[in-house]
DNA sequence: TTCGTTGACTTGAACGTTCAAATCGTACAC
DNA sequence: GTGTACGATTTGAACGTTCAAGTCAACGAA
């Protein structure tokens, strides 16, 4: 194996150089303040010169921090991934405004991703993961609190919400928004259209629906079926041939709203006028209807932020926190 | 800011605790056949007991290597970033065979991209980079090559060919089995929906399928649009408007083969018995249109695979190294 | 004068690994 | 018996940084 890093300056050179120690050039770039001005000018001058970098690596041993967090790069296949696409740009922004860098694991297994993790933390690789997609026992969530490994997730801690520090979005308050904005646009049969209860990321939407239609005391018409887009579309048209059918429908996922959308044309409805529908995600799937969905956004950002904040805050004896993002509702051609 | 990670068994703990020097215990590890077999299990077995692992920062330092690739994560918005998305998952994976890892950068511009390599370069942070998306007059190209910094892309060094290690894939192969399959199919008039010629990735499928055309002397047909559904849905109609139009359209992407396949189902044709479609890329795309879409698919994980060869047997002086690999035809509904 | 304080800077050690050279038996050929 | 070659192991230095403790001169107060 070949080196390919040529030699490159280092703080010595730059001592060197400068006439001054090592420790003072670290000092002008970590604590200008210590040195004096003409020191500084000219240390600075020459690091200009030599176009200096501190080695991370030297850095990373001396302080026993990588300054590394890993992500596992979630499966093509996923159908939660448009969601998760726009999550891990907003990551890299965020841990680049902390000066971390995002440095991704594709684990064939749950198993094989646990020891993974234990892995790169014990090697000093990583500081620490950020998980998303949590679900009700998750095997990571647990192993990682047992191992007492630094970790964020972007998702609760369902088993266990205290146990460790996550931020999540809030679901039920989205599918909330949205039938309220129903209601004030005037609809009263306004559906649901939901996953199987899964006790997690569906039943948490579909209880902000319950609660806004208990409020304005009307009847909940619910429908449910798998994240797929022939499942949704099969339920939306049950749905769309009963009696008296609803004039919206509050979907889950965009993937089933997109499903609600064709079964509403296939009955000859204009999606819009005639027939009102929110997804769920805001992901590319909006785009592709006509007319475009509505749909009900996770502030994706803020989520990232958040996250890398509360990493970096960590510490091994405080309580983990928890933190609720309220998402918005994205309006287009469909409401 | 705290200390999360803990005091970790180091070489000196294990080789205390064995009675051998340090040097005894990193053979051990990196070198079993240089120390005696008893030696050998005694090291073993306390590595074991212990939970020994090498500390990757002190390596890296050490060897002037941090068995880290930076990647530019894509942005959502971007519409390649479906064949990205399974691509950055094979990287990861090709990766890892290779005992790296790939970590993200997520820049705001291409002059910061390239500031952010050199800055991620010399610091010793990464040991090189993997592009994708390539384009003529690729700044990056240009500036990695001038700066020496090693990287392997996914897509060709357009304007300078030699100049930098690649591996692509074959667009005008891809383009050419379509038009082949068409015309072993009994199709005789067979059209080309484009992209406006940009050069590269779209001239090259285009070329693909006039070789093939010209081989079979077939009258080519073609309408060229942007990457965008609607786009591809008004030129597929101008097409199929025409006094004898195609029975079977080769497509320049997924998306707009989906357009192709909405204006076909508008003017009242079945796609795949009167209709054939062959999209290209194989994206999640394929199966929103319903018949699902044939597609030309892209082998990522070769090219991961290949990229990350390349990148580990990049040598300073050697002369960069070229890869193109054959895309393959996935038959789905539409053809 | 003496002594403590302060500011600017230096020195030696440490972080955890590997490389290169040295040591020490032990076996083998002559 | 002597040289020597080899295998197993140890030692010291190096990678590039920062920490903790030091030096040294200047200054002000007692």
């Amino acid at each position: 194996m070949i080196r390919h890093q040529q030699r490159m300056p280092t703080i010595a050179t730059v001592a060197e150089l400068a006439g001054v120690s090592r420790q003072t050039v670290s000092n002008v770039v970590r604590a200008p303040h210590r040195v004096s001005p003409e020191t500084l000018h000219r240390v600075q001058e020459i690091i200009r010169q030599v176009d200096y970098r501190p080695n991370r690596s030297a850095i990373a041993l001396q302080a026993r921090r990588s300054g590394l967090l890993a992500y596992r790069c979630h499966r093509p296949e996923e159908t939660e991934n448009l969601v998760l696409d726009r999550f891990l740009h907003d990551l890299c922004r965020a841990a680049d405004d902390h000066d971390h860098h995002i440095t991704l694991v594709s684990p064939t297994s749950t198993d094989q991703e646990v020891a993974m993790y234990s892995e790169l933390y014990r090697s000093g690789r990583v500081d620490g993961f950020v998980l998303s997609g949590t679900h009700r026992g998750d095997q990571r969530l647990t192993s990682l609190v047992a191992e007492a490994i630094p970790f964020v997730s972007f998702g609760r801690n369902w088993d266990n919400p205290q146990a460790s520090t996550w931020v999540d979005v809030d679901g039920a308050s989205g599918a909330r928004q949205a039938t309220e904005h129903f209601w004030r646009s005037g609809h009263r049969r306004i559906a649901f259209l939901g996953w199987p209860d899964d006790g997690a990321i569906g039943a948490d939407r579909h209880r902000g629906y319950i609660d806004a239609m208990t409020q304005y005391r009307l009847e909940p018409i619910g429908a449910f079926c798998f994240d797929r887009l022939d499942a949704g579309e099969v339920s939306a048209a049950e749905l769309l041939r009963m009696p008296e059918p609803p004039t919206a429908v509050v979907c889950v996922s965009d993937t089933v709203a997109l499903g609600c959308a064709w079964a509403a044309q296939k009955l000859g409805l204009v999606v819009g006028a005639e027939l009102a529908i929110m997804g769920f995600d805001d992901s590319a799937l909006t785009r592709i209807a006509r007319p475009s969905l509505s749909s009900v956004r996770q502030p994706t950002e803020l989520v990232a932020q958040a996250l890398m904040d509360r990493f970096i805050g960590l510490q091994p004896a405080a309580r983990p926190t928890q933190t609720l993002l309220a998402p918005s509702l994205v309006h287009r051609g469909s409401s």
